[in-house]
Order: C-alpha cells, then structure tokens, then sequence
RNA sequence: GCCGACGUGGCGCAACUGGUAGCGCACUCGACUUGUAAUCGAGCGGUUCGGGGUUCAAGUCCCCGCGUCGGCUCCA
C-alpha cells in the first residue's frame, strides 16, 4: 500500500515504547534465526518500523516463501528459550574483534565513532534506531539456564527482558534493499516482520492488512469497471471507463464549482512546450530525470543530408507553472489584478522510474488540479491562509475529516535562489500552518527545487496516511520569468508565486476516495445512484415510472428489468455497490409505495413514492453517505 | 533504475517431473416469472504477454523485450 508514513499515528512508536522494544527485539530474534539456519550470513541492520520490523542480511542467494516459514519456525524456539537480553558496553577495538566476520557492522563502527561523520546526514534515522548512541553497545542473547551467550548484535537498545516477551510476531515479506538506502551500494536482502503486545493486537493488524487488500483501488478499479492500463498505452498510463468516467467527472464538476465561488479563473495550456520554457524555468536543470526525453522537430536538411536548420527540443510538461507564468506576462498587470488566481485541470507527464509505477497513486501521466496564484508580499500571509482553510473545506466535502500538516524545508543540494527568500517563504508558510490548529510534522529538506512547502496529509477509513494538497510559496519563477506588475505608486514590482494542488493528482485523488469508500461511494458521487428490482416483471412499468422521476430530477437510476430473478439483481447491484435498491412488488406497488435496500443489507419498506424520491435527492444534495 | 516473484479467454483460477488447454463468474440464446446476496439448460469465447531458441514435441525449459506485483531509491 502507498501511504506515507504519519508520525501522528497511532501506531507511532517513541524510543521507550513497548512496541519499540518489542519490535526492536523480535529483529534480533529474526537475524538470528537466519545465522542459525544459514550460517556465515552477514548482518546489516535491523530496526524496529512502524507496524513492526525488519532486518537485512547478505546473502548469496534470496529467501524464498519456504526460507521464511523455517525462519519463523527457528524464532518461536528461539522465544520459547526465553533467552535473556544483556546490555554490554564495549569499545570500538573490541567491537571490531567481535565483529570482524561482519563486514557491514565494522563499517558502521567506523561511522559511528567519526565524530566528523556522526553529525552529517550519514547516519539515517533507521541506522540510529538501530545502533546509534553515545556509546558502542553491544546486546547478547543469553540462555536463561546455562549462561550461555547465544548470540549477539550491536545495538544501543532498548530491548525486553527476554525473547519470551515478544508475545505476538509474523515475518511478512521478502524485499531487496539497498546498504545504507544507496542504490549505488550493493543490495541486501531484507526480511519484513511485524510484532505486537498481543495476539488480539497482531490479529487487528493482520486484518487490516486483508482489509486493504480487498480496498486496494487496482483491484476495486477493475472490478467496477472504472478504469484500466492497457498495456498497449504504455506503464503509468491509464484510461477512465465510462464508471470510473462519471466519478471522475462529479469530482471535477464539484471542485470547478467552488474554485470558482473562491475567485479562480479557469485556464487551459498544451502538453508540450519547446526546451527553452523548460530551461526558463529551471526544470531542465533541476527535474530532467523526472521528465520524458524530447521530441526533435522541424529539422530541415538539404539535398545532400546536411543539417540547414537544427532540430527544435520539445518535451512534454512535467507541471502546469512554467505556463501560467506566461498567461501572466501576456500583458501589463496592475495591483489592482491581484492576487491572480489561475486555475487549472492540467495533465502533467513524468517519466517515474520503472519499479516505482503503482495504479493511479504513480503514475506517468496525471492529471494536476492547480493554480498559481500571483500576489504581493503583503497579500501573501492572507492568501495562505485562506487557501488552507479553503482546501481543508473542500476535502471534508469529499468525505476526508482526519488531516495533519507537513512543512516541507529546503534540500539546499538540489533547489536554486537564496537563503533569505527560503527562510521568508518558510516563514509564511509555518504561520498559515499553524493558524489551522492542526498537528503539524516537519520534513526536513523535502520541497521542490523552488520553494518551501505545506502538504496537507489526510488520513482514510482504515488510518492509512496519504499526501494530498500542496502549497509552495515561490519567488523563483518569479524572477526567471521576469514577472512584474505595477503598483499603486506608479513602480513595478515583482509578484510571489503560490503553487498549489488541492487533489495532488485527480488520479491519485480518486484512487485514495476509492480506497476510503472501498467502493461504496456516498451517493453524490457513485456512478448509479438508484437500481430499480421489480419483483416480478409485471411490476416493471411501476418502477419506471419511479425512475423516470427520479432521471427527470438528474439522478443517475436504472432499472433492472433482465431476465434474472429477484435475488440475483440484488446480489448485482450489491456487487456493484449501488447505495439505493429500490425494490417493488404487488406489495407496494397496491399501495403506492416503494421499498429500499442498503448496501448494507438493511430495509426500509413501504415508503410513499414522494418520500422515496426526496430521500435519494437530499442524500445527493448533502453530499451524505448512506 | 536495482533485487525478487509473476504474466493462461473480459475477470478469478487449473493443467504431474515437456505430450498442442479445463473450471467458475461474466457474456449470448432458450425455458422459468419468483418480496431482499447467485433458477435451470445450451452456446460463444484462448495463435497460453511479444519475439527468438532448445526439442520429434513447449503454457511448461533457455535468451531478449514488454507489462504486473512486493520492496529499495525516488515521488503528486
């Protein structure tokens, strides 16, 4: 599952944590589990994750499925010895001489005793979890009866008294990972497991595991009909059925409808543009590797083959800004224009790297909802903030309630302007977010190449995190375009920047709705609101007559008049997940009256035809699910 | 991009250590006409992802592509 990781969960796990402790102890158990059945495998680390653990291990050839039911077999006896864990303190020489037929561990001795190394970002947090400290520790395993060390790993803690208090485990996957996350260093194996205070705490877990298998939107995608990769098209690159067409469509429908209520005006810019936009705006220097090699056109040749006139670059847009910067420069622009507000659908192409294409989540073409906004300093702080509320607004209408902020700072190794400017757009932008009320993360060194960055995370139905809406303040492109309007006192100014998505991609967007609702979405989104279920075929035309009511008032109903019998179209639209059945039979068609089935199972029966109608359009019109 | 697994009709699966493909759902047709999750019967549908190779014989073995899945790195 794609989610980012949320520091504000639930399952997060402080140093001292019983889950920590736990977890951290049930990777030592796994490694060695792993040296006992395959002797002579080197360590690398092994640190305690959120949800559980993992350990990495070089090995000649990879764990198989089998490898990992022995290996879990080799830890509930090692759990059942209840061996003791001890705290050693040893020093660099010494550990060496322990260590010395542990190439990885020798090496993160030398990091972490260079003084000059430990305070650079050598040392991931994984690693610190795992062996960081003041001091080198060494944790053994000892047996409870004999005394005997049976083992043992540098660590810095803390662990649990013994591996019998490791109440709850299972190892879960078998993944490559590079040492030290470097893909230019050699690859590890590395073996995933997660570990809990109690069985009932693994078993939730496990569920949920299930449970977002069964919501996974690829899978939910084709069994809906809503969408789909054809191979022809190409990795990454989806096309909409005409199901997956209609939610998309409301989705858009309703968001154009408040943009438009919050002063954005609608723009429209091609897909391809020459390289010299792209080098204007500094993506050629700064994302090339996210964007698809060019297009050479217009070459002209002579007779003889030579070149008379060299080609022309042209690539396909990875983001909609280099081109809302030139709606804005299209003319002369006064104070009394901003803040500028452009908002557009635009589909944006990025060449992601083979392995990293996932559904809708990661794809190489999406579709962006984003705006520019073009104001003046002054303006900024305001228009931040009501920007924030304004995205927060709009996604509780789509169903999502839970979020958490995350201010993403500067990576100085790979982003252009100066040290004020960053520090000035931070500033505005952790005074927006901490206006919001909202538990609020700080993700070091992670903004685009232009500028600083509030992400709104949104968390779904099962706690599962995801990043939705951004907001960068930018006064790069700004000045690479050479943007100005004029002021009041009669000078020209340069504007600020706002990019911001609100939706991220509406790809991405849907497939995180998709997985909210597992498909069951609320009415005024589900692309067939009503299926109308006669009893018998006699009672067809009285449902008709309900339905064309409810399609003459823009409901999106059908009626179900095949040859299947009563049960069986029950058991379609319920696969369908349609949220209202509306059944009748000689029942209620006597009285005038129609019956209702939840997608739940639940019944309301006998309800008059007029209610019946009123309570499908108020759900609609009040966005409420049912 | 890297490591590993995988790729069989629209979907989910089956086919022993190589002997030219079966099942369920869906779909089509026919019969049945039934108050809250699957009526019965018949039929259509696959050059087993693509291309090469080994072999008397390849869905099964080998190589190269393409794609998918789980991770790593990266990211909306």
């Amino acid at each position: 599952m794609t989610t980012t990781s949320s520091s504000t969960s639930s399952n997060e796990v402080g140093v001292d944590d019983l889950r920590y402790r736990i977890r951290h102890s049930a990777a030592h158990v796994l490694a060695q589990a792993v040296q006992d059945l395959f002797p002579g495998t080197a360590l690398g680390i092994g640190p305690p994750i959120e949800n559980g653990f993992y350990y990495d291990f070089a090995v000649e050839t990879p764990f198989t499925p089998e490898d990992l039911k022995r290996i879990e077999k080799r830890m509930k006896e090692i759990i059942k010895q209840g061996q003791r864990f001890e705290r050693r303190v040893t020093t660099p020489t010494e550990a060496k001489a322990e260590l010395a037929k542990e190439p990885f561990k020798l090496e993160l001795i030398d990091v972490l005793t260079n003084a000059a190394v430990k305070t650079s970002s050598e040392i991931t947090t994984d690693m610190a979890a795992d062996i960081g400290g003041e001091e080198l520790t060494i944790y053994d395993n000892v047996d409870p009866r004999t005394g005997e060390r049976k083992w043992g790993d540098l660590c810095r803690g803390p662990h649990v008294e013994t591996t019998k208090e490791i109440p709850a485990f299972a190892l879960t996957r078998i993944a490559a990972a590079y040492w030290r996350g470097n893909e230019k260093n050699p690859q590890l194996q590395r073996i995933y497991g997660t570990a809990w205070e109690s069985q009932e705490k693994l078993d939730e877990y496990l569920h949920l595991l299930v449970e977002a298998e069964k919501r996974d939107h690829r899978k939910l995608g084709a069994e809906l009909d809503l969408f789909s990769f054809p191979e022809e098209i190409g990795s990454g690159l989806a096309v909409f059925h005409p199901k997956g067409g209609v939610v998309r469509k409301l989705m858009e429908d309703y968001s154009r409808e408040r943009h438009e209520q919050a002063g954005y005006e609608f723009v429209y810019s091609p897909h391809v543009a020459k390289s010299r936009l792209f080098e204007t705006s500094g993506h050629l220097q700064w994302f090339a590797d996210g964007m698809y090699p060019p297009m050479q056109l217009d070459i002209e040749r002579d007779a003889d083959g030579e070149t008379k006139r060299p080609a022309q670059d042209y690539y396909l847009k990875p983001m909609n800004c280099p081109f809302h910067t030139l709606i804005f420069r299209a003319k002369g622009r006064s104070y009394r224009e901003l803040p500028l507000r452009l908002f557009e659908f635009g589909t944006v192409y990025r060449y992601e790297k083979s392995g990293v294409v996932h559904g809708l989540t990661r794809a190489r073409g999406f579709t962006q909802d984003d705006a520019h906004i073009f104001c003046t300093p002054e303006q900024m702080p305001a228009e931040l903030d009501s920007l924030l509320t304004f995205v927060l607004d709009l996604l509780r209408d789509y169903g999502l309630s839970d979020f958490y902020l995350e201010i993403s700072t500067r990576d100085p190794s790979k982003s252009m302007g100066t040290d004020q400017e960053w520090a000035q757009a931070t500033a505005a932008l952790q005074y927006a977010a901490e206006k919001q009320n909202l538990p609020l993360t700080l993700d070091e060194g992670g903004a685009a190449f232009y500028g600083p960055k509030i992400s709104v995370q949104a968390k779904d139905a099962l706690g599962r995190s995801w990043q939705l809406s951004t907001i960068q303040v930018d006064f790069q492109l700004p000045q690479r375009f050479d943007l100005e309007y004029q002021d009041s006192d009669g000078t020209r100014k340069r504007p600020i920047m706002i990019h911001r998505a609100l939706f991220g991609s509406m790809e991405r967007f849907f497939a995180v709705l998709l997985e909210h609702y597992a498909g069951a979405f609320p009415p005024w989104l589900a692309p067939v609101q009503v299926v109308a279920i006669p009893v018998s075929k006699e009672h067809t035309p009285y449902l008709e007559d309900i339905v064309g009511r409810l399609r003459t008032q823009g409901v999106r109903a059908e009626i179900d008049d095949g040859d299947d019998r009563m049960q069986k179209k029950i058991r379609n639209a319920q696969t369908r997940k349609v949220p209202f059945m509306l059944i009748a039979g000689e029942q209620d068609a006597s009285a005038g009256r129609v019956s209702f089935r939840y997608r739940d199972g639940t019944q309301d029966n006998g309800i008059a035809i007029d209610d019946a109608v009123e309570r499908v359009l108020d759900a609609i019109r009040t966005r409420t699910q049912v």
